[in-house]
DNA sequence: TTGTATGCGTTATCAC
DNA sequence: GTGATAACGCATACAA
């Protein structure tokens, strides 16, 4: 076996023909006689001839992959994201080249950089809160690219929800419960418009209903489970007077039910909880738990369907807010926190 | 703005050098004398200079990308493990190309092939249940490769627990504690190792104490919520006289643990569980769970040391089994189930 | 230290 | 339908 892979000249050696058939007989087979295509197919089988994309690519001016930039990986519901995103890329011949950045590195111009440099067609960023460096950068190499989980920029194309009117679903349906104080445990919002949203879209709702969240029982945390424990004992600390806490995540929900058993509170006999459910194991393990559903995987999809329309050099209508479903999974009483 | 992207040969022009110098003050600074270097950094500055990957990578024969195949991305704990990998590979300048196949195709050997069409310098694979057809591919491509979570291949480098030990722990704890009636809800064996290691691990230990598995609380299933809540209502149904039952994961014990919850059956005070906690969020939602820990992002790192090594030309001895750790979060008292 | 020239493996543009 | 041949953008061996 030859120490370098077979290259399209060996396959054109072998078969008898000139290397630029052997290229057409493989990627433009009607193009070519039946009889040379068949001896070209055969020579090439025969050598185990894999194509040379970065030649390839240097040719046609285009790699077939496509660059996403997804920090915090491991605790995150990103990944279903990702699948989404991978799973329609690779329906269309594409390939996903992914940068998985720590937190706070996500925005530095180099990693996007990396990803230009290895050549992709197109990227997909996670979340609307990018540097104006960023958008230079791909604007100025004239790449397709959308934000996932993003909305309202006017920099990018976005797919996302209507974080506003996922809180809405929430808050009414704890206020149609009977509910009326209530406190809210949420993702960072200084750096993501995500978790500012649905904490927007929680105090809108509340105050079209002439509620406000209690200030006792208003924590903003980093997204994770210890987080969510952290700011549930403080809140049954400060005998915060609520009948139900809405968690912005999963993660946070789970560390807060944690604490609550820890406490010897039961849900949702003397707290109720609610949540925005991005994985479903925390209604999982506690069917009490109302949550607001939202299809992660479709961000993906949606984005991987867009910049294939982009590439394709169609101008296609961002999709509309994906929609969320508000998922009750048993009826929550109203029990106020320490009464 | 030109259309197309500055390049070496624009550079060149512009500092007045010429392209080899160019290429020689980017990529090998000590080379060149301090006043031309300057020259051609501002020049490529202002081109705003993005290097071909393809052209380099068609010239130097690498790619300084790295290809992974893992499946079930969505619904697993392995994301945990790609951020490992990519963290690893991006401190060395490596790319990660991620292929994240739906469950059946991961196997496929056309996936492999694209992944070395766009050319990779090494390849990491899920688990070591791989058709002989992927190995002799990697082979005759002549490229680093290991597989991940995975041991006991003598056809592929490996990195992976010692399941089996694993499962000793749980069964130990549990026994040592007085249990003596002891269920089992795990992962499909037929497909993969890892389930099976942990289900033989789980006889073995307990055959060592001169246990066995009680036959109407052993299930093999689907990893996955929905199976693991099937799973113990099926175990409650049969009343099955247990006082402990071993969950293969986080999602069949969250599934479980639901099931649980709904048919008011308190645990540890009725029934004790334990679990191969991947990803932690049932320890933290059930706190007197109890669990063995498995750092899986680890094994991405591990993975991509060794990869990273051998395309160095090293050799490198490869780990031993990666450590776990026995995580008892509240003492579990003994209790059969429907006495 | 710098310039020149060749090759990397494909695709695409021509002729035939 | 097929064969030459010229890009594609970069790295590098060799010359200067």
């Amino acid at each position: 076996m030859p120490v370098r892979p077979a290259s399209l000249a060996d396959v054109a050696a072998l078969a008898g023909v000139s290397s630029g058939t052997v290229s057409r007989a493989l990627s433009r087979p009607d193009m070519i006689s039946d009889t040379t295509r068949a001896r070209v197919l055969a020579a090439a089988e025969r050598l185990g001839y894999v194509a040379n994309g970065s030649a390839r690519a240097l040719a046609m001016r285009r790699t077939l992959t496509i660059g996403a930039i997804v920090p915090r990986f491991g605790t995150s519901s990103f990944p279903t994201m990702v699948q989404g995103l991978e799973s329609t890329l690779a329906a269309e011949g594409y390939t996903l080249l992914l940068s998985a950045p720590e937190h706070s590195s996500a925005r530095e111009p180099a990693i996007l950089r990396t990803l230009l440099e290895r050549g992709v067609d197109a990227v997909a960023l996670l979340g609307a809160e990018q540097s104006a460096q960023t958008f230079s950068i791909l604007n100025a190499h004239r790449i397709p690219f959308v934000l996932m989980w993003a909305r309202n920029s006017r920099e990018a194309d976005c797919i996302g929800f209507d974080e506003r009117a996922a809180a809405a679903l929430v808050i009414d349906h704890l206020a149609d419960l009977g509910h009326r104080d209530v406190g809210f445990i949420g993702g960072s919002t200084s750096d993501n418009e995500r978790a500012r949203e649905r904490f927007r879209g929680i105090v809108e709702a509340l105050a079209r209903r002439g509620m406000s969240l209690c200030p006792q029982a208003l924590i903003e945390t980093e997204y994770g489970f210890r987080e969510g424990f952290d700011a549930m004992q403080a809140i049954v600390g400060a005998r915060a007077p609520v009948s139900a806490v809405v968690c912005g995540n999963d993660y946070l929900a789970a560390g807060a039910l944690s604490a609550l058993d820890r406490a010897g509170i039961p849900v949702p006999q003397a707290l109720s909880i609610a949540s925005f459910n991005d994985n479903e194991f925390a209604a999982y393990l506690h069917p009490p738990l109302t949550s607001v559903h939202l299809p992660i995987g479709q961000i993906g999809e949606a984005a991987g369907r867009h910049l294939i329309a982009r590439l394709r050099g169609e101008r296609p209508a961002l999709p509309a807010a994906l929609p969320v479903e508000l998922v009750v999974r048993a009826s929550t009483g109203v029990a106020t926190l320490g009464a």
